[in-house]
DNA sequence: ATCCCCTTTGCATTCGAAGTCATTTCCTCT
DNA sequence: AGAGGAAATGACTTCGAATGCAAAGGGGAT
């Protein structure tokens, strides 16, 4: 006769560390190690009195489940990625806590991966796949043979601001056109003649679409405007602002930021290189509705996103798609809100 | 006889999806489990033309070893938890991301908890033992019974801006009192006398040993202060700063805020709501030196904290922890860079 | 007491890769 | 050609929990 495995005769660990295991508390409880499992199993079938003696055990060991034991058996990590490119982007530490917190409020956690350069998309990725997470939320730009892998692997997907470009992927964004629209239309009733735009990075996303509507819209009022490019950062709307003075020969009275970190770094310029005061002599704008767009000392007019809702849904539509993969990929668009400051004067 | 497994009886996995395993690529390669496993890890011994089949059947399966299985045989989950209180709080984001690029470059993924509440430490925990982490970042308040319970149970922990209050436990912090000292020194010699602080909230580590450094420092050179309390935001440097404008009679020329962020509140409140001039009537200096205390603005004069190296710290003084357990609790104190701003008359 | 059925329980297997040990292969040197 | 030894390879077991299935237990109705 062959040798069979005997669970009772497995070793007794030492089980200092607290590291016991399923069959440690069975054989304290005087059970079966699959006793132990169904205890710790929603809705399975174990006898009260049984529950409690498994239940003393695994107190008295400090029995966890192995979370990692359970992902191979069951096929379900409970772990989804978050893929952020700029951590620094003062827009995404707020998305980064709301996600983390609302994913630990349905039990799954967060493997985070943040990208210091755009080449380490791949090294990422392969991570992501030895992980087997059940999904994931990027707010990075990914190609599209990069989203294919997700859909190719069966991994769902939920773009965060960003649409996938030729790949249909679920995603949810603020709508970018209609905040541009509303700022532009405000601004325009506002009397402003001379624009500027300070566009971000050509490689955003949100960037490129946020000056489109506003070139667009500028252009249908019959306005012009000057674009220079930023980085979305505070140092680079300093920048900007200056190359828009010189262009304009400082006749610039509207400045459109596609975010209000530029905004901000365009406003201290303005009134501190060039003592141009704003609003009175030059109105500028931006979006997101960050933190210090509502300093005192600022007061930007901008596009505030509905972060709350945003992340809510972000985290929504990947669970259902993790509970029934082949769901249609959706794409959910926020409308921001026109936060009226003072460092803009609108009609 | 009993029946025996047949590796190569298995079924052969429908292997969309990407999710082959080593047996597929084995299948595949005409070689056994133990040939691929061999041929993915660091300096075995494979032939060269084998180790070739192998990887060709892995690209054309996508095999990517399980990083779950790999955990569960190796009780390496190459896991490390990262838990923040505050990820709102400006200065951590940085944080943040330096640790997860440097933890990534060493091969070690973050699994990251964000707290809402301080309550939800003990749920956090349970995730935390679950997940058999290989160690801990831990940049918000445990009690002692937390920090024993990483003891226990063989997890290596390093705390980031905190100390074991009645534990030995590993942290890197950057020093508060030769910080404030350097502060006040200054302050002191720019012939400032009546001194008003702002502490962070109670429950700060860092915020009550930056206002105590402070404090003694001023009595020692003969300075008398007030202390009022804010919570490290911005709408609290500035409600701050009200509150001690009326307790001084409005005579109050130089204010130490625990944190860059209080003390930016604080200037926009002078300057917008009392019409006093920074620094020519009161100065002011900060704590941490994030992104925004350098704005044209504000040029907060503050001791910035040397994030680089603090986080190059924390992940090493981890990485050595995980190898060796049992290494002694090395605290590691690291000195900040005063950073002159124009927020204050200096001496 | 008997029968029936539903609830509990345990056994054995499984998830996917790593590692031990025994065996085979391939060189090299005599 | 043969011995010796290192390198390469494969069979099997293991990590810890989940689960299908069969067996045992527990009531209730008659």
């Amino acid at each position: 006769m062959a040798v069979k495995k005997q669970p009772e005769a497995r070793q007794a660990r030492v089980t200092s560390g607290g590291r016991a295991t399923s069959y440690d508390v069975a054989r304290k409880a005087g059970v079966s190690q699959s006793a132990v499992s169904r205890c710790f199993k929603q809705g399975a079938s174990v006898a009260p009195r049984t529950r409690e003696k498994i239940l003393a055990a695994a107190r008295d060991l400090k029995y966890y489940p192995n979370a990692i034991a359970q992902g191979l058996i069951t096929r379900r990590s409970n772990l989804v990625a978050i893929i952020i490119s700029n951590l620094t982007n003062l827009y995404y530490p707020e998305v980064l806590a709301e996600l983390t917190q609302r994913l630990s409020a349905e039990g799954i956690r967060v493997l985070l991966f943040s990208l210091a350069a755009e080449s380490d998309v791949d090294e990422v990725l392969d991570q992501v796949w030895r992980y087997r997470v059940d999904g994931a939320i990027v707010a990075a730009r990914l190609h599209a043979e990069q989203l294919a892998a997700f859909a190719d692997r069966g991994v769902p997907v939920v773009l965060y601001n960003r649409i996938g470009e030729g790949v249909p992927v679920a995603s949810v964004c603020c709508d970018s056109v209609s905040g541009e629209h509303a700022l532009v239309e405000a601004l325009v009733e506002g009397d402003h003649h001379i624009f500027g735009i300070i566009a971000g990075p050509a490689d955003s996303y949100v960037g490129e679409e946020r000056v489109e509507a506003a070139r667009r819209r500028l252009q249908q009022l019959g306005r012009d405007c000057l674009i220079v490019r930023g980085n979305f950062d505070y140092a680079s709307g300093d920048a900007a602002l200056k190359q828009l003075m010189r262009m304009t020969d400082r006749r610039m009275d509207a400045l459109i930021c596609a975010n209000d970190l530029m905004a901000i770094g365009a406003i201290d310029s303005a009134r501190i290189n060039f003592g141009i005061e704003v609003p009175q002599h030059l109105s500028v704008v931006g979006f997101d509705g960050v933190g210090p767009a509502t300093w005192l000392a600022y007061q930007v007019t901008t596009i505030r996103q509905p972060v709350r809702r945003m992340t809510e849904a972000a985290v929504a539509m990947l669970l259902e798609r993790i509970e029934r993969p082949g769901l249609s990929p959706e794409q959910r668009l926020f409308a921001g809100e026109l936060l009226p400051g003072t460092s803009a004067r609108l009609g």
